[in-house]
This record gives structure tokens, C-alpha cells and sequence, in this order.
RNA sequence: GGGGUGGUGGCGCAGUUGGCUAGCGCGUAGGUCUCAUAAUCCUGAGGUCGAGAGUUCGAGCCUCUCUCACCCCA
């Protein structure tokens, strides 16, 4: 889930920067992800699995391709290491940073852990190891390593970064991650290896075959790599001509050093632009423990999906985390929050309408959404909270962005509370006139809704747009401007109520843990009984 | 060892420049209603902000010390 976690939210950024674009004109949002597929821990993998590398890579991005599908990501760009045009791109920028003068040969060495793809510690200070000199994270040995490598100069760049960050304090996000960077640059930057002499499984050093070059040092480029299509004459140049630099890299923590720091120096070096931000989220746990498969408690997003759906994975993790901070998983807290917003509050609020609707209207709206809320301050507390959801999403706010969605639905279900059409339809006349406006009222607002959530919750979005008698294809051409209030007309019909949302059932409860509440539940149900009895 | 981030109601979080009855969501207790996915709506309880000192008329927010957790140090 930790890595699916980067790439849903990804998908959620794309999804609002698409929905900002004007009709018609060329498409500015490109969504690129991938794999990085050298290295020797995918060939030590594959060696594993009675596989050679490519056969392995080959069934891992494609496995990674069907979990996005079933998460509703919906990515332009999928590079992959392997491919040749990067692996052209790659030889081309490692020749031009060679002409600039950064890259030298030297030995390297130190503790390496074959699973990290890293040094550990130098012979010097081995303080963080593990017993035996186990890697502190995978917790198996690391060897000891000397090599005859290349280098990258990156100690050159240490003036320019700092004032990249002095420049632009908005280049690394969250703020306290612009610290630990500023940190780190503050503490000196050191030449990092670029290359490999033991590892084959890789792109070869291009005056040098007998190394491979280091995979960061390769898989980096592949944000550049990306824009080219198969096929094409590719070149570093005509991926850079290609909408560079690139507005947002969105990664885990983890890997912020090479993004914020090897990355702008090794482009830097070869005359190109630096991206223009670098956001870092932090880690997920789950039920307040680290994730980990020596743990045995990994979260398998493929079984989330399965059991409750793309729409609930998405919902909870981009709400309920904190966008930068780390975040944590409990199925209860899951089904809880996903149960309130998604099943009740919006759920809820679309059926009970869509019900009165039909009993009431035939289902069908008796006048336009804007007649039926002129001179009603409800339709501006709706478009207030819209602007105000859209800066955050703007922002990367995504938790404030959904608070404040949900909120619309708050109102809406507080309004048809007072307004209550369902007593209204009974008096007749202009009541009942009133109360048929109120329901139009209600699901222009649910209609507003499906767009504003529909970067969070896309295929939940839909259902509600399908059900208020719109098509697919009106769906997906939506953007947010769309959320303004008036596009539901008199005479459109609805389809028939039925929920967007099954409310997710928890399992028959522990005993330990049901007894209170099966003791009062118990009570709840009995009287619940007798009334439907009477 | 060094650097960084945190510790705020049961749980998850907010609380930019010191001045709020310390807030929101989830959960929970009670009530209400039945148009509705036993849902909506209303009302309530629950924290004194990790600990100790300090600065200040006043500190969750500033300073110092201690402590715990997490991240980083090719």
C-alpha cells in the first residue's frame, strides 16, 4: 500500500490539473509513471524465480498495470527502464554530464546491502548497522565492497542547490522536508558512485561496458524518458522538447535525497531545468506499526480493492492521511470513515432524493436547478465551499479538499432536514411546489458533489452523475468548471434510486469486543422490533 | 554520534505570526424523525495540549532541560 499510496494520489492531483483545462485545447496534464527495473535486486529476484530479469520485469509491470486499473488510476505515461528509448535517453545524458567534467573514476568502498542497492556505512562508522553488519531495514548481512567506479561530481552543485531552495522555498514541500534538505546540503554534499562493476543487470556505462551505471543515476531520467513514444528516434533532446520540466514529482519520503538533490544536480550539469517542485508524503502503518513483510502485517492494496472497492482505498487514504505526513491504517477506522461519508452522508443524501423524486415527481425534475434556487442562499454556501475545495486541491490539500466536499453534503442533508419535502408533498399546492424545487436543489447539489469528489472517488462520481440521468460520456468529458450550478434541467429524468455506496458490513465482532455493544445493540433491536410490530 | 520531524479528547488530525469557552472528523451517550443505505437531524459527555523549569500581564504556540516515537546520515 505504501507504494499505491504515492501513485492514488498522483492520480488525484492529474485528475484535478485535467479537470482545470479548457475543452478543446491540446491536453497539458501528462501523468507519467513506471518501474525502475535494473539493478541487482531485480536480478537477484529473478534469479529467484527461475526467470531471466526481463521475463521478471516484465510480469511485475504488469501486475503493477492491473493494480493501477483496478485502483482507477489512470496514468499517460508508463516508462520502464528496459525500454530503448531510455535507455537512449540515459547514454545520451550520461554523455553530455561526461563533457561538462562531472564524472571521474575512483574507488568506492564500504558495507553494501544487496536489498537497499546501497552502502551502508563506510569502514569508518558502522554505528547504524545491525548485529553482524545487518542491514538495519531488510536485516540481512551486507558484504563488504570495493570498487573501481565512476562518480558524479555532485559536490560541485552544493552553492547551486542552496540556492535553488533559497530561490524557490516552495521547490521541496512539505516545509519540513525543505529542512531535512536544506540539512543535508548543509552537511556537506559528497560525490556519489555512479556506476557498478559487479552489477550486469543494467545499462552499461557508455565509454565503459564493464560497468553498469548505478540504478538512481538511471532510473531518474526516466521522467524524461516518458514523454517519448516507442519506436521514435529517441534522444535526450526531443524528451526534453517535450513539455519539460515537469510541474510536480510526487514520491515517498524515502527516496527525497536523489529527487531533491542528485536530480536537480545531475540536471544541472547537463544544462537542463530543474523540475519545478518535489513533494515528499510520508510513510504509512498500519494499526500504528510499521508496515513490512518480516512484520508479516503488509497491506495488500489488490486485497483492500477486493474487499471494498477503489473507491473506498482512495476515499480513506487521501482523507484520512495527511498529505506529507505519515498516516496509519486500521480496518476499523476504515470502515467506519468510508461507511459515514461515502454510504451515509453522500449516499444517503442522493437516495433519499432520488426516492422522494420518484414517489413525489415521477423521477422526473419540474424545473431547472437554477430556477428552483433563485433567490436561495443555499446555492451560495454550495459555491463558496466548491471555491474553497478547489484551493485545496490546488494547494495538495487533499484531506481539507474532501473535509470540505463533505461538508457540502453536510448542508445538503441539514437543508432537506428543515426544508422536509417529503412532509411538504403532502399539503399540496405551492407547498408542494416548494418542496419540488427542493429536491432539484438537493441533487444539483449531489451533482456538484460527483465533480468536486470526482478526483478522489472517480468511479463512486460517476454513479451518482449515471443516476442523475447523465451518460458516461458526459461524465468524463466534465471539468470543474462544470461544478457550477445550473446544469440539471427541467424535464431531465433520473435513474432508478438505488445506493452509489453498499455500506461496508463489518464481520460478526469478536466476542470480546461485541458483548458490550451486542448487549445494548440487543435492546436497540428488541424495541426496534416491537415498534415495527405495533 | 550528527541532522530532521513529531508527542493536543478512545482513534485520526487541525490549531501560520503568543491572547479561542483548545477545534474538526470518526467513535461514543441521549433525544428526534421515518422521505432515506438503522440513515438524516438535534443535544451532550470526553482533552488542560509528553514531563519539569523559564520568559511574559498572558503560552498548545517562544526559550532551556529531560523523556518517548519516527525518519535521514552516498
Amino acid at each position: 500500500m505504501g507504494s499505491a499510496y504515492t501513485t492514488i494520489a498522483a492520480d488525484a492531483v492529474a485528475r484535478f490539473q485535467l479537470s482545470g483545462e479548457y475543452r478543446l485545447l491540446e491536453k497539458r496534464v501528462i501523468f507519467i509513471t513506471g518501474t525502475d527495473e535494473h539493478g541487482e535486486k531485480i536480478a537477484t529476484s529473478a534469479e529467484a524465480s527461475g526467470r531471466n530479469p526481463k521475463e521478471h520485469c516484465d510480469i511485475i509491470s504488469n501486475s503493477y498495470k492491473m493494480l493501477w486499473a483496478d485502483l482507477d488510476i489512470e496514468y499517460d505515461k508508463f516508462i520502464r527502464t528496459t525500454d530503448p528509448k531510455h535507455e537512449a535517453v540515459v547514454n545520451d545524458f550520461y554523455s553530455r554530464v561526461l563533457s561538462t567534467g562531472d564524472i571521474y573514476r575512483a574507488d568506492y568502498e564500504g558495507l553494501y546491502c544487496v536489498s537497499c542497492e546501497e552502502y551502508k556505512a563506510s569502514f569508518f562508522d558502522e554505528k547504524e548497522l545491525a548485529e553482524n553488519n545487518c542491514c538495519p531495514v531488510h536485516l540481512k548481512p551486507c558484504v563488504p565492497r570495493k570498487e573501481d567506479n565512476y562518480f558524479f561530481a555532485l559536490s560541485k552543485y552544493q552553492h547551486k542547490l542552496e540556492e535553488l531552495l533559497t530561490r524557490n522555498p516552495n521547490f521541496v514541500r512539505p516545509s519540513h522536508r525543505l529542512h531535512e534538505v536544506e540539512g543535508w546540503i548543509k552537511s556537506g554534499l559528497r560525490d556519489f558512485s555512479i556506476s557498478r562493476a559487479s552489477v550486469e543487470w543494467g545499462i552499461p556505462v557508455p565509454n565503459d561496458t564493464k560497468q553498469t551505471i548505478y540504478v538512481w543515476f538511471d532510473a531518474l531520467l526516466g521522467y524524461l524518458s516518458a514523454s517519448l513514444d516507442d519506436g521514435e528516434q529517441a534522444s535526450l533532446q526531443q524528451a526534453v522538447d517535450r513539455g519539460w520540466p515537469a510541474s510536480l514529482h510526487l514520491i515517498g519520503k524515502d527516496i527525497l535525497r536523489f529527487h531533491a538533490i542528485y536530480w536537480p544536480a545531475m540536471l544541472m550539469s547537463a544544462g537542463i531545468s530543474v523540475p519545478d517542485a518535489v513533494f515528499g508524503h510520508g510513510f504509512l502503518t498500519k494499526d500504528g506499526m510499521k508496515m513490512g513483510k518480516s512484520l508479516g502485517n503488509t497491506l495488500e492494496p489488490k486485497d483492500l480493492v477486493g474487499r471494498f472497492g477503489a473507491d473506498a482505498v482512495r476515499y480513506f487514504f487521501l482523507r484520512e492521511v495527511e498529505f506529507g505526513n505519515d498516516g496509519d491504517y486500521s480496518e476499523e477506522r476504515f470502515i467506519n470513515t468510508v461507511n459515514a461519508h461515502l454510504a451515509n452522508t453522500i449516499g444517503n443524501l442522493l437516495n433519499r432524493t432520488l426516492g422522494l423524486l420518484k414517489k413525489n415527481c415521477n423521477s422526473t425534475l419540474a424545473f431547472d436547478s437554477i430556477a428552483a434556487a433563485d433567490g436561495n442562499s443555499f446555492k451560495n454556501n454550495v459555491e463558496n465551499l466548491v471555491d474553497k475545495a478547489k484551493g485545496h486541491y490546488e494547494n495538495l490539500s487533499l484531506t481539507s479538499a474532501c473535509e470540505t466536499v463533505l461538508e457540502i453534503g453536510n448542508l445538503g442533508n441539514l437543508y432537506i432536514d428543515e426544508q422536509a419535502p417529503w412532509s411538504c408533498f403532502k399539503q399540496g399546492g405551492e407547498i408542494a411546489e416548494k418542496a419540488a424545487k427542493d429536491l432539484v436543489i438537493i441533487l444539483e447539489t449531489v451533482r456538484i458533489i460527483a465533480i468536486a469528489l470526482s478526483p478522489i472517488t472517480p468511479s463512486l462520481s460517476l454513479r451518482i452523475y449515471t443516476q442523475l440521468g447523465f451518460t458516461e460520456d458526459q461524465f468524463r468529458t466534465l471539468r470543474w468548471d462544470d461544478t457550477k450550478w445550473g446544469a440539471l434541467k427541467a424535464g431531465q429524468a433520473m435513474m432508478e434510486p438505488k445506493p452509489i455506496f453498499a455500506k461496508i458490513e463489518t464481520e460478526v465482532e469478536e466476542k470480546d469486543q461485541a458483548s458490550p455493544k451486542e448487549g445494548k445493540g440487543g435492546k436497540k433491536k428488541a424495541r426496534s422490533k416491537g415498534l415495527v410490530e405495533a
